[in-house]
DNA sequence: TAACTGGATTTGTCTAGGACAAATAGGGAT
DNA sequence: ATCCCTATTTGTCCTAGACAAATCCAGTTA
């Protein structure tokens, strides 16, 4: 049957499976000579399969702090050797997430919410947060940007940790009367997954926590804010956001909720900052957070006092 | 302060925001003079915060079946009129759905869980998800349509929706060696709340459950399905998609997963199909869900057995 | 009445190449 | 190191045109 045919993608289904916007697919090929789609009948782009690999190892170093310019017109060989060398120091997998990917991969991927829900038990819950998702997630995505796993397997595997971290979280008794956290994602976000390592995390430090999903637009979270009053806003950001839209959506929240909510920022968007907005704590790793989270329930107490006091 | 300035979208926002693609924005402009952005000093549109509001409603009607060259040029006064007349039948809520949604605009979200789950174990899990999820998606829709009711409360009920679902899923005991259904939305369809609702309906019918997540590529779905090799796909349609390619889609699909996989497609962009490919169970209602399941496993259990004598 | 057919119209998405401000790097001074 | 300034890079937006796929509509047939 037509192989080469079926290989063939559309400049919308490239942009949409890559991330990369149409105009950005457009201007690249302009400007570096690459991707060089085929045309179709009517002139319209026709990407061929080989070319989304190449992507894909150009999105996994551009991530890694490369520019465009400098990897987008790199020839195939040169890029995988670049990909080795960015990716080091990913050294082994506990076996025991050896086993889930295994699992993954086979015919019968039921059984795998068992093998989470085991080390969930075995290492509890904090480190089965550190431990077990961060790490498979990680793994995963290395896996996809070398094209060695299907997507629909990292959905799998996001669904059915996902579906692990819910039942934690919800397994977690909160004392009434605590501080609220509202947690979310902005816009161009869209994976929920940090957002609930961070809320389960948050939940074994008393915190009550409101999860408004992904992608919640700037104006609305600040909305959600003055009708909700939570004492902290937790914000999760990916590789994929630019810096200084971060920047300034940081700087603008920061602005518009009340004086004496507390602002976290955390996800590999926000590891690669230098400089933030004072008010904003932010968590690097998600080793920083538990003390993090100490020293705001301090502070916040502190201004409980001092609130009665006065 | 500069309200009228902070009230201004960007394309990409309002893109976004509304969910009409930025060509389409920039070709109904040119052809029905609607939107009229204005235009900030760099020359880009400027959309004011009104027109939002008229395009939601635009949304809403083109939802109900009305084209865009019928109603985008329409008047603002002729808009309402024409959106009352549309949602007529909405009638009154069950009045405990009516104080979720209360609780939802309060300071207090986090009782909703709870409200949930009792009306959970009140009704049970097949009418929890006919008789409260469902009508509280659809109010929660039409609610934003109408301007009446912000982006963010629209996603925290959606949130603890399919938290109280998650519970409902997986307390559901599957007897090991059932048929199992690949659950999934194609891209274009973010919603993930309809793939469970249905996940719990067919739980509770006995399947063993899949669920990608939302936005499955359809070479992906294949790929699935060829390593997993489900005995049936389910997919769930909004109407945002278009009627044409989503038959495509589906013929494709029809065509290149394996003979014996039975294809069950259903949501509200199903819901107004006439024909459809032969293989594919149309689940036009959540109610007629269940007999075809009954269906499936009668003619799969055949095939079973035939398989077996053969 | 209902289903089908063929032509006319509507509609979303693509294209090209230009433009520009915001984002970043690089170099030099403090 | 840290700050500032300039040069370059980069993503997104612009216009206006084109076109095929999708849809409607009227006429015809069973």
């Amino acid at each position: 049957m037509g192989e080469s045919a079926a290989q063939r993608l559309s400049i919308d289904e490239v942009s949409r499976d890559s991330g990369i916007g149409k105009d950005t697919l457009r201007v690249w090929e302009r400007r570096y000579g690459f991707p060089q789609p085929l045309r179709n009948a009517k002139g319209e782009r026709s990407y061929p399969g080989e070319q989304m690999n190449r992507l894909r190892a150009i999105c996994r170093l551009l991530d890694a702090g490369h520019r465009p310019g400098a990897v987008v017109p790199l020839e195939p060989g040169a890029l995988t050797r670049l990909c080795e060398v960015s990716s080091d120091a990913d050294g082994r997998l506990n076996p025991a997430l050896d086993q889930v990917l295994e699992r993954l991969a086979g015919q019968e991927p039921s059984g795998i919410r068992a093998l989470l829900l085991a080390l969930l038990v075995e290492q509890g819950p904090e480190a089965f947060v550190r431990q077990s998702v961060a790490p498979l997630v990680n793994k995963a995505g290395q896996l996809w940007a070398q094209g060695s796993m299907p997507i629909y397997r990292e959905h799998l595997l996001t669904q059915q940790l996902m579906g692990v971290l819910h039942r934690a979280i919800h397994a977690v008794q909160i004392a009434p009367g605590g501080l609220s956290v509202l947690l979310t994602t902005l816009p161009g976000e869209p994976h929920a997954i940090g957002l609930m390592m961070v809320e389960l995390l948050l939940r074994l430090e008393g915190f009550d926590t409101i999860n408004l999903g992904a992608e919640t637009p700037l104006d609305q979270l600040i909305n959600a804010c003055t009708d909700l009053q939570p004492s902290v806003v937790a914000l999760s950001f990916s590789s994929l956001h630019k810096r200084a839209p971060l920047l300034a959506s940081l700087r603008e929240l920061e602005e518009k909720i009340p004086q004496e909510t507390v602002l976290i920022a955390g996800g590999e968007g926000i590891a690669r900052l230098r400089s933030l907005p004072s008010r904003v704590a932010v968590i690097k790793t998600l080793d920083t957070l538990a003390p993090a989270l100490r020293a705001i329930k301090r502070q916040q107490s502190q201004l409980q006092v001092s609130g009665e006091v006065g």
